[in-house]
DNA sequence: GTCAAGAATATTGTATACGATTTTTTTCGT
DNA sequence: ACGAAAAAAATCGTATACAATATTCTTGAC
């Protein structure tokens, strides 16, 4: 694990490990990953640029923190940058990819008849990032991308899939339009259906936050 | 300038100071800006996050050197994320930023006239500035100055409107258009005529690109 | 008992030092 | 004279040290 303090920090953050607000003391987060301060620095430089972590001056950086308007504009985003991820995909994918939505969406449709909650995260995240990626343009991806990473301490991953609260049939039926109108090459649809997606997963999130919070403890 | 050691060289690069390509030797730029090794290595990972810096371990970083492809699929991503702001903003621009589009197009008009390069240019980024935080969603603004930010060293940025090769009254007539679909409150036509211009821009670059690098030597 | 002021502690920001790796220069053989 | 190998120089990556600032704890007055 020589090389990877940054991403080390960061999956703390996106697993939940270290939640928004935290302080990142620099000497315990050296000692944990036994390397001296030098690098741990440096990462949460690279990570205050990638919106993962506030930098305050001449005091310890924090885990970014969001406001509810904040976290509300945040989807509006993501809804309209993974919507135009759709939308290109619709217009573009490649052959390669096609085939592995269609299986992608096989394998859901399965998890989710089984109820497998983690499972189904898993699908979600490949599901996604498949879009992006799809829609062939490499900063379009790059954005898409690091505009989920910025949410994913807010977001679903790693307490929404897991609970008993949500029923699986509802992302899977909604991923699976998405897909349709993505192989149909129906752009205007696969945006629309995509952005109606986040949407409706930012409304799960704002009935399942304050849980995760009495849960624990912020 | 004891706080700014990122801002600094940002603006090196953006200004045209360093070219892509170029090495980024630690050494030189901390004694270039007094300071020492430290706070330059700090400040490189951040520029590396948001994209304007290219690492290579163990070997000196660069200042980030897009490819053809990539250039022209970075003005995609730009005109599809202005174009978002542009149609945002066409919905949601407060009264106050109203006001000051209508005064930036009467200066404008002014500026063309007088086929003030320099100026002109201050008047693009102002006009751009407003429609992004026009859009009124702090994560689109932040992702639409990005982007901006990522192309800039190969964008107008320093000698396009600068050249004489360049009719100032195009841009201005392509922005009139667009302020005028923002203040009428037409989101669709706002965003097609934002991506119709930066299309416009990437091929002005195209043409002028070529110059700038027989000029420079690279 | 509570609040405030000052001392002690902890933490960040920067400099210097040194080992590791890469790049350049020099040297030697063909 | 040209190319390859080895030595020298330069440069990056990390550790340690110390100064500057923030935070916590202690002490004392009311």
């Amino acid at each position: 694990m020589e090389k990877g303090i940054s991403k080390s920090i960061a999956e703390m953050i996106v697993r939940g490990t270290l939640r928004p607000g935290d302080r990142l003391d620099e000497q315990s987060l050296a000692e944990k990953l036994d390397v001296s301060r030098m690098p741990i620095r440096e990462a949460i430089q690279k990570l205050s640029s990638s919106g993962l972590v506030q930098l305050r001056p001449r005091r310890s950086a924090i885990v970014r923190r969001m406001s509810e308007n904040e976290l509300s504009e945040a989807f509006e985003a993501m809804g309209e940058i993974e919507g135009l991820c759709a939308s290109y995909a619709a217009q573009r994918l490649s052959e390669a990819r096609r085939l592995r939505v269609k299986a992608l969406m096989e394998i859901s449709r399965q998890v989710c008849d089984a109820g497998n909650g983690p499972e189904a995260q898993e699908i979600d995240d490949e599901f996604h990032a498949l879009i992006h990626s799809g829609a062939r343009n490499w900063m379009i991806t790059a954005l898409a991308r690091e505009t989920r990473i910025k949410v994913s301490p807010y977001s679903a991953i790693g307490f929404i899939f897991d609970s008993d609260l949500i029923d699986l049939t509802v992302p899977h039926r909604q991923h699976s339009a998405i897909a349709e109108a993505i192989l149909d090459g129906d752009a205007a649809n696969a945006r629309a259906l995509m952005i109606e997606h986040v949407g409706h997963n930012y409304l799960s999130l704002q009935e399942l936050l304050p849980l995760a919070q009495e849960r624990n403890g912020t």
